[in-house]
DNA sequence: ATAGGTGTTATAGTCCACATATAACAGTTT
DNA sequence: AAACTGTTATATGTGGACTATAACACCTAT
């Protein structure tokens, strides 16, 4: 179902939220799809329900998945662009990260070789987009 | 002395850490040099004293400060040096935050772009190393 | 030696995010 | 009716960050 680190500095509904996203941008999950049922994740995972609720319940806010009261959540229509959208806003973040490393004079060669060895790993060569 | 924001979701004692790596990154503070003492710290900026001795202490155990009792703290021989190190070490975290953005669909120019921003704010044309 | 600075330790308490435990209520499907 | 679904409510536990206060020990200058 999802892959859960309990003792991970991340918090669990953030994980779960990650994860979601991913299944969504690489087309694991459609728009129309049901999703796991808030009850069948935490009987798998070991998780307490309220907050497998807390990332759906996020996600909802989003406007990434949609819940039908009786039947489930749903992944919405546009999902994939919004979770985009979401994370080029929350990219002013990394941004800063990365001006610190240039001020401890970090060269910028470096950090151009982490993106190429961080890119390197999924795309093996072929741009995404 | 040194700028604390409360509110920030980094906590207090980290936002020391990173401002005093900076000013000795940056050369405002050498080897040698003594640094703010820790009351004298917690007096003008109103954080609790034993918020500056964490800052401190971790900053202490990782060889960048020394402490000498009864007379301060003061930046170690070879401080830059440990302190440029242990962000190399901490750069794996930054690696996988890269990563996500290539498995969600961010094309890698646009965080090629992003790095040159980062580092066109600081740098404005000449490299650091 | 006294005073005033320094680091250091100890104890206790507050606050808050995260996660849990449990139960109950309501809607949908079969 | 049974078995799923989401939803809400209440209470509890845990851990990190921060504060409050006090005391102890060290160094230096007067």
């Amino acid at each position: 179902m999802y892959t859960i680190d309990p003792l991970a500095r991340k918090p669990i509904y953030e994980q779960i939220i990650d994860q979601l996203e991913l299944f969504v941008a690489t087309g694991a999950f459609k728009p129309g799809d049901r999703i796991p049922s808030v009850r069948a994740v935490s009987t798998s995972s070991g998780v307490n329900p309220m907050t497998i609720l807390k990332a759906y319940g996020e996600l909802d806010s989003r406007g990434v998945i949609c819940s039908v009261p009786g039947r489930g959540y749903f992944v919405s229509e546009g999902a994939k662009e919004k979770i985009a959208e979401a994370k080029i806003n929350g990219l002013g973040e990394l941004r800063g990260q990365i001006a610190a490393l240039c001020r401890l004079g970090i060269p910028k060669s470096s950090v151009y070789a982490l993106v190429d060895e961080a890119y390197g790993e999924i795309t093996a060569g072929g741009d995404t987009l």
